[in-house]
DNA sequence: ATTTAGTTTAGAATGATTATAAATTATTTT
DNA sequence: AAAATAATTTATAATCATTCTAAACTAAAT
């Protein structure tokens, strides 16, 4: 009665979206949405959590259709990053990113923190959508020359 | 003679970055740098701009090798983006860009056209590299609601 | 001219993602 | 509540981009 008390808020979303509620996708809402603070995963992570939540296998395509299917109604936002393998993010409100490409990581910047005080118009036709800013980040001492002390 | 003046600076180019001055990279320089404009293109259609300017075939790999070469000497960029393909860039400057995820075009906006106003400082150990701009548009009448004029 | 080191190449290997089609489960209809 | 339906899950195959490999080739150095 607990379980079903913390996750009727998810069958209600889910309903409200036409997806059905499964077992597989409250068992991931709960590991996506069930958190105090927002995070950063690929698929083959999410994969491993739920699993390990369950105690019990769930197949990979399950999480690609449910992840793509969050996506598509709002709930996940997916991350503009170089490199072949592509990260998701619980926070789908604006907001902007850290990237350190060395180490693969990832720290959100809240929306407020950046302000762009100049915008080009979009081009003909079109309207801006979303803004979305990466911060490029490296070590301290990257590239600091040898010196002599 | 005309051929081998043109290409001159080419080679003078690859043997600085020590790169040698193969027919492949001289090739692949002509397409990418002898341009007005800059432009942006992926893997695939850089095989095919340059089999057809040399009306004979080039190793996948090759082209592979050689942008990661370019990539790495600082003469192209590649771009940030959601989704499986990876662009290129041939403005290896700061610079920033529309993308328009629904028909996957991107066009550059110039450094210059985004004002950052405030930035955040860089987590403890880090210090910022780069900062990336996407903006995000889409069709004016995307989600417009039907009207009865 | 010979040697050495770097480059190209075709094709194999890898890794992420998507497609497929049968089995299962949730919902709707009766 | 049982039967019919529609959506979902699943394992596996297929696809696609990218990287690896090792042999053949080419440029540069001796």
């Amino acid at each position: 009665m607990t379980l079903l008390n913390e996750l009727k808020p998810f069958v209600k979303r889910l309903r409200s979206s036409n997806l059905r509620p499964t077992k597989q996708r409250l068992t991931i809402c709960k590991v996506l949405f069930d958190k105090k603070e927002t995070f950063h995963f690929t698929i083959e992570q999410l994969k491993k959590i739920v699993e390990k939540n369950t105690k019990s296998k769930v197949s990979l395509a399950t999480i690609y259709n449910t992840v793509h299917a969050f996506k598509k109604k709002g709930y996940l936002k997916e991350i503009s990053l170089q490199g072949n393998k592509t990260f998701f993010d619980t926070n789908a409100n604006n907001h902007h990113h850290f990237y350190d490409q060395e180490t693969g990581s990832l720290i959100d910047i809240k929306n407020e923190d950046i302000i762009l005080n100049k915008v080009p118009n979009a081009p003909r036709g079109k309207k801006i959508k979303a803004i979305e800013v990466t911060v490029k980040i490296e070590n301290n001492n990257h590239n600091q020359k040898n010196k002599n002390y």
